[in-house]
DNA sequence: AGCAAGAAATTGTCAAACAATCTGACCGAG
DNA sequence: CTCGGTCAGATTGTTTGACAATTTCTTGCT
């Protein structure tokens, strides 16, 4: 049971799929997924037996994917100890947050200056799926639409750099949430945020932008240290 | 011939040295250090065999290794291509600067209020040795002067995450220097410029930090990229 | 010189093996 | 009954050899 759920084919979202990827990255994006989807919980062993019935790969391939992992930051590595999810304490989420803060609103300044309009058109329909996926309820396509939606800002703000310095870093809270944002009245209010964003941007207004990505980004690190300080 | 050049265990100036590290840390940073030195150059390719011999690990080993350090970016890889040194051109350049600006900028305000005296004294006593590997006119030396000047800057800033986006990046542009930085009258100017962010961190004076890291960022990038301009 | 076919090298992947280390169960002493 | 200590089983670290898929080099033909 379960089967297509562990062999599906995940970063859609991410514009990373080209369909005909080796093992090694098909391993390493199974893992991924079950991690952001909160399928593997903070500070979860892994072993690697679990880890091969799950992505179908050999060791050899499979520690390849693990070893990417860990340089991301996504997986601790002890040795002779095997793998854990990396595990967030309200320490490493402020850190996290007083590092995203300055680069995330450049990234969204950039936005303004450098996207399409194609992009700027695509960050609102990020935006909306986002809302729709609120209204419904779904978390999964919530966490879908908000890798969407910093895809997109991301990649319009043309800098690889920021990208991917961002992305590391945002994977590792993203699967937080799925344990800690059962609070909903915190969600509609990121919500609202981000909506301030996503209007700033489509309307490239570099100043309104800088000031709605702080301000997301202040309260965004204040809901999850609270949420964190309870639930330790 | 050479055989003392490749087993040579380096990077203890990162404070990363445990020992008694695993074969594949070994052969990972073997392989990073093969880089920065310049023994490799950007765009080269590596072969497996060549490397199996360099570090002296099987392949398996040395995969897992090339697969960690492709994913701090210090490697590309091309399916059934290998791995190539990570190239960069002006608009990498660019783009690097233009995040470590906002984020190295950070790293030095924060390190004038939260770095312990000792810190405040080490960080003196890098850039003296960094002074002094220049009047040398000992590159080597000066890479490592840099990054032990760098990892106190990190390391009393209190934020191991713009640590770890910052070491990233930092790395790809550090073996740059050694086949662009011919210029001595550009490294001399370095050498003033982080001479007063030094100074401004000794004084754990905030603002004079902040603007002595913007004045140096702005000025490295330019010089680099004029000069990688010129190559190309 | 240009090009195509074949050979050689390289990468992707798997499987089996063994040493080193960790984990957990069992057992005896206090 | 709790506290160590010992030992077996499980897990990780590492090597070797093999083979398929793909790329790169060579060679010979036109």
């Amino acid at each position: 049971m379960t089967e297509h759920l562990l062999n599906h084919r995940p970063e859609s979202a991410l514009g990373l799929d080209n369909v005909e990827r080796s093992l090694r990255e098909q391993a390493q994006s199974t893992i991924r997924e079950a991690i952001l989807s909160g399928r593997f919980t903070a500070g979860q062993k892994l072993t690697e037996r679990q880890l091969t019935e799950l992505t179908g790969s050999s060791r050899s391939i499979l520690r390849e994917a693990l070893s990417h992992l860990e340089a991301r930051g996504l997986l601790i590595r002890q040795t002779h100890r095997g793998f854990t999810v990396a595990k967030l304490n309200p320490r490493a989420i402020y850190e996290i947050f007083e590092l995203r803060e300055p680069v995330e609103t450049l990234a969204a300044e950039l936005f303004t200056e450098r996207a399409s309009d194609q992009e700027v058109a695509e960050i609102k329909a990020a935006f909306e799926a986002l809302e729709h996926s609120f209204e419904a309820g779904d978390l999964r396509k919530m966490r879908t639409a908000k890798e969407w939606f910093f895809s997109v800002l991301f990649t319009g703000c043309r800098n690889t750099e920021i990208r991917k310095a961002l992305e590391n870093v945002i994977d590792r809270i993203s699967y937080l949430r799925i344990q800690l944002l059962n609070d909903s009245e915190r969600r509609k209010q990121a919500l609202i945020e981000m909506g301030q964003l996503a209007n700033a941007l489509v309307a490239r207004d570099r100043d309104a932008a800088r000031n709605a990505s702080i301000a997301h980004l202040v309260s965004a690190r204040q809901a999850l240290i609270k949420q964190l300080s309870k639930s330790n």
